[in-house]
DNA sequence: TGTACATCAGTGAACGCGCGTTCACTGATGTAC
DNA sequence: TGTACATCAGTGAACGCGCGTTCACTGATGTAC
C-alpha cells in the first residue's frame, strides 16, 4: 500500500480542475442553472459520462466552487484583522486584500455574486453559510474592543454584517468594472469612504 | 375609430398579465435563464407559439418584470423623502414602505435579487439602470442639506449608494425570511440600526 | 524483477424527452359603409 | 341596423436539435505475491 506514486490520482485531480476551470469560464455569461453537462464536458474535451466520476450533478460542482471561492478569503481576513489595530489601517488592509483577491480570482467572485441569490438551492445555501462564517470572523475581530464599551453581541454582529456586505458589494462592483482601471479606482475610493463612514458611525454609536 | 370598446385589447392584456404572473411564480425556484417558454405557456394554459404575440423572448419578458418591480418603488421613496425631514423619521418611513412593498410583492423582489447579477445581460442592465435612478432619487433628497454643509456631489452619491444598497439587501433578507414573523422582525431591527449607524456616520462626516 | 489480478477514470453508443421556433390556420373582434 | 372585409390573439402540428443519464466496455495504473 502506502507509497503509491499516484499517477492515476494526479490525473483525476487534473480532470477535476479542468472541469472547475471550464465551468468558471462558461459561468461568466450564464448562470449555473442553465449550464449544461454536455456543454461543459465538450469544452474540457471529455465524454459527457466522465463528468459523473467527479460530481454527482451541476449543483455538486457549484458547491465545490463556493468553497474554493470563499475559503481562502476567510483566512486572509482573519490574519489581517488580527495583526492590525487602527480603523483606517484595518480598512485599508482589508480593502487591498479584497481588491487583490478579486483581481486574482475574478471569475470566482462573479460566480459568488451571481449564485448568491441564484436558482440553485444547495449553492445558495453554501454561499450563505460561508458568508455567515465571514461575518463571525469580522465580528470576533471587533468584539474585544466593542464588548467592554457596552456593545451587546447582536449590535456587534449587525456591524459585522454591514462590513461584510460592503465587501461583497464592492467585490462585485470591481468585477463589473472589468478592465477599466479608472472605474476601478473610483469604486475603491467610494468603498473606502463608505467603510470610513461606517466606522465613524460605529465610534458614535454608544453615545447616540 | 377611437371609442373602440376594446374587448380584444383587454383580453390581450389579461393574457400578458397571466404570462408575467406565471413567470414570477416559476422564478421563485429557478432563474430566468433556465425558465422555458413551453414550461411557462403550459402553466398559463396557452399554446407555446402564443408567447410571441406578447414578448420577443424570455429576456424581453424579464425586462418587463424589472420595470414592474422597481418602477413603483421609485415614486414611493421620492414622496416619502420629500414630505419628511428628520433622519429617524425618514428612515422609519422608508423602512416601513420597503417592508410593505416586499410584503405585497415578494416574488417581484426575489426576481430582482436573483437577476441583479444573473445570467441574462439585458435584464441585468435594466436592473442596474433602475437602481441607478433610485440612487439619484435618494441623493437628490439629501443634497439640499448636505451640499451647503460642504459635501461634494460624489460624497452625496456615495452616501445614497450606501442607503439604496442597504434597502436592497434588507428587502432580499425579508424575502428569504418567508413566513417567519420573528425573523422578519429581527431583520427589520438590524436594518434600522444599520441605517441609523450610517446616519450617525453621515452627521460626523464633515468633522472627520 | 516479473506475473496475475483488481481498480477505476474515461469512452462511445444508445435512449427517450422536452426544447424553441416556424407555419398556415381559425374565428372572434373591430371597422367602414 | 346590417353586411362585407380586415385584423390579429391564439392554435396545433411539425421540424430538427441538444439535453441528462445508462450501460457495457477498455486499457492504463495499482497491488499482491
Amino acid at each position: 500500500m502506502s507509497h503509491t506514486c499516484g499517477i492515476r490520482e494526479a490525473r483525476k485531480r487534473k480532470s477535476r480542475r479542468a472541469l472547475l476551470d471550464a465551468a468558471l469560464g462558461l459561468l461568466e455569461d450564464q448562470s449555473l442553472s442553465s449550464l449544461g453537462l454536455r456543454e461543459l464536458t465538450r469544452v474540457v474535451g471529455m465524454a459527457p459520462a466522465a463528468f459523473y466520476r467527479h460530481f454527482r450533478d451541476m449543483a455538486d460542482l457549484g458547491v465545490a466552487l463556493v468553497e474554493e471561492s470563499l475559503g481562502s478569503l476567510q483566512g486572509m481576513i482573519r490574519a489581517i484583522l488580527a495583526e492590525r489595530d487602527g480603523d483606517e489601517e484595518r480598512i485599508d488592509a482589508v480593502m487591498e486584500a479584497v481588491a487583490e483577491h478579486v483581481r486574482r480570482h475574478p471569475t470566482h467572485i462573479r460566480f459568488i455574486a451571481r449564485e448568491r441569490h441564484g436558482g440553485v438551492r444547495p449553492v445558495r445555501e453554501a454561499i450563505g453559510a460561508e458568508l455567515g462564517l465571514l461575518v463571525d470572523e469580522v465580528a470576533a475581530a471587533f468584539a474585544p474592543r466593542l464588548t467592554p464599551a457596552g456593545w451587546p453581541p447582536e449590535d456587534v454582529r449587525m456591524l459585522a454584517e454591514l462590513y461584510v456586505d460592503r465587501m461583497v458589494t464592492t467585490a462585485t462592483a470591481f468585477m463589473e468594472a472589468q478592465e477599466d482601471e479608472r472605474e476601478r479606482e473610483r469604486i475603491a475610493d467610494t468603498a473606502r469612504k463608505q467603510l470610513l463612514l461606517i466606522s465613524l458611525g460605529r465610534r458614535h454609536w454608544r453615545d447616540a
